[in-house]
DNA sequence: ATCACATATCGACGATAATCAATTGAAGGG
DNA sequence: CCCTTCAATTGATTATCGTCGATATGTGAT
């Protein structure tokens, strides 16, 4: 995604009133939806969710996807803050954040 | 968007059995949530759900980008469904898709 | 027909995403 | 120490997105 857009013609100076509100949330929900706008995504966080036992490189084989790629999306994961890793010897086991997770289906809710 | 992915070593084929779902769930949810990954989306989204009466080019003076860009971003979110768009005379009446929407609800809630 | 207006589409551009193979980094086990 | 294993990073490539200006298309009014 887009990390951010709306570069040109600023909404809300101080000439122009803005017709609609300030939307920081609207980046909000775009960034949390952004993180599960690909397949892969929804799958790691839908094997996150069902295993609550934070699995970690379980994830690759039951991914059809590079180890490299599958490091990527958990990485984009763990940016939009749905998703939390933590090593533990060797490993690192990821684990579904609820707060963020449940952050996200209220703002969804809320459209 | 990504439009799909996972186009190599494809999952469920009659040799290796798949371990997670079949997951045309996923990519139905990835690409609903593809939809609103872009803060210019979910304002038209949340433009169209406030004002009922279907808009139209005043979705273009509502936001900072180029009408060529808003519609744009109107075709991607008309292919997910999630607004529909009806001609009236010279000009074209954009509504929100109650039940595409209600679906989008439904998938994040039960993730 | 022509004109004006409202949308859609096209072409181009820079930026970013998605993917992989290969390499690096970290952590134990011998 | 070396070796193995797991995971993250790098580098490279290809594809797609987001954006704009310009152009095309369609529709009603004159």
């Amino acid at each position: 995604m887009p990390k951010q857009a709306v570069k040109k013609k600023p909404c809300c100076d101080d000439t122009s009133p803005c017709s609609l509100p300030a939307d920081q949330s609207a980046e909000l929900i775009a960034a949390l939806a952004w993180a599960i706008a690909h397949p892969a995504r929804v799958r790691i966080v839908r094997l996150l969710i069902s295993r609550n036992t934070c699995v970690c490189g379980e994830i690759v084989d039951e991914m059809p996807l590079a180890q490299s790629t599958v490091s990527q999306h958990l990485k984009i994961l763990k940016e939009s803050g749905l998703v939390q890793g933590e090593v533990d010897g060797p490993k690192v086991c990821y684990c579904i954040n609820p707060e963020k997770l449940a952050a996200l289906k209220v703002l969804v809710a809320s459209l």
